[in-house]
DNA sequence: CCTGAAATATCTAAAAG
DNA sequence: CTTTTAGATATTTCAGG
């Protein structure tokens, strides 16, 4: 599970993830290695799972998705298979970006990504209330996205 | 700001967030589209700032990154010129690897990616402790990262 | 807005040091 | 790890509907 990195890797990661589409020649020269070397290490990482995915970043207002709101839920009962359950309904929601299961004050933190205030509404009376499960829930509206992204310091 | 979205581009845009590897040509056919039609059209969505950018997506185990922290952050002033600068310093910090300005009962949530509990704690001190403005935070720690990730919706 | 063909660029794999 | 080579793929441009 864990591949052992060296430093041309960290490099790697550090630019791909920032853009993806730099030629292996340019990262290269960046790290200091030959074009083959590159292609043969990225292969390598993304075999081994270090790279999961390449992804496109898409502006969420520029397809009409203007409101990012972060939720606190707070369950009814433990049981493992009502938590699965929710977690499936949660996870397959496309507009739950990202939802977390916690340990502290609530026991999952759910970022929603939503054209406005009603479809907001709607989805918590779908995920929320149809499943008897929430005791409750804390919404917070964002009111400036100041950092988003799924970057991964690498660091050495 | 807002770019008017064909239903080719809807499909592009779902294609390419699942995985921005797949060949212009393979898109064409997915999308029922030439090749040089799937350029121009990815080409725009980019200029137009539509598609962002493109990243890989890392493993945080893989690089040594085990935990995940919510933070829910109180501030003392909401003072423009103090609100400002903790963004600038949250944002800095590539451990925080989300952070978003919210309206409810917290000024700020942040998501923390860190190697472990000592490396968090260090963080708050630098972060929330020198800054003389955070009044009191909330850590949540991550047990399961049921879902990740910057996708989009893209419908209709 | 689209297509198809031609020109470039990039990536991949193999061979050899 | 390097370089070089060569072939396969992918991207981009251009002419034209």
């Amino acid at each position: 599970m864990v591949m052992k990195l060296n430093s041309y890797d960290r490099v790697l990661l550090r630019a791909v993830q920032e853009d993806a589409r730099v030629a292996q020649s340019e990262l290269g020269e960046r790290a200091s290695l030959s074009t083959a070397a590159v292609n043969r290490r990225l292969k390598l990482l993304s075999s081994e799972g270090v790279i999961e995915r390449y992804t496109a970043c898409v502006n969420p207002k520029a397809v009409g998705y203007d409101l990012t709101i972060v939720v606190e839920v707070k369950v009814e009962s433990e049981r493992a298979d009502l938590l699965d359950e929710m977690q499936r309904s949660f996870a397959a929601c496309p507009q739950v970006q990202q939802c977390y299961y916690v340990a502290g004050d609530c026991d999952f933190v759910l970022i929603f990504l939503v054209r406005n205030m009603e479809q907001y509404v709607e989805l918590t009376r779908q995920l929320f209330f149809k499943s008897n499960n929430v005791k409750s829930f804390k919404t917070l509206v964002a009111m400036n996205r100041v950092k988003t992204g799924m970057a991964v310091p690498v660091d050495e």
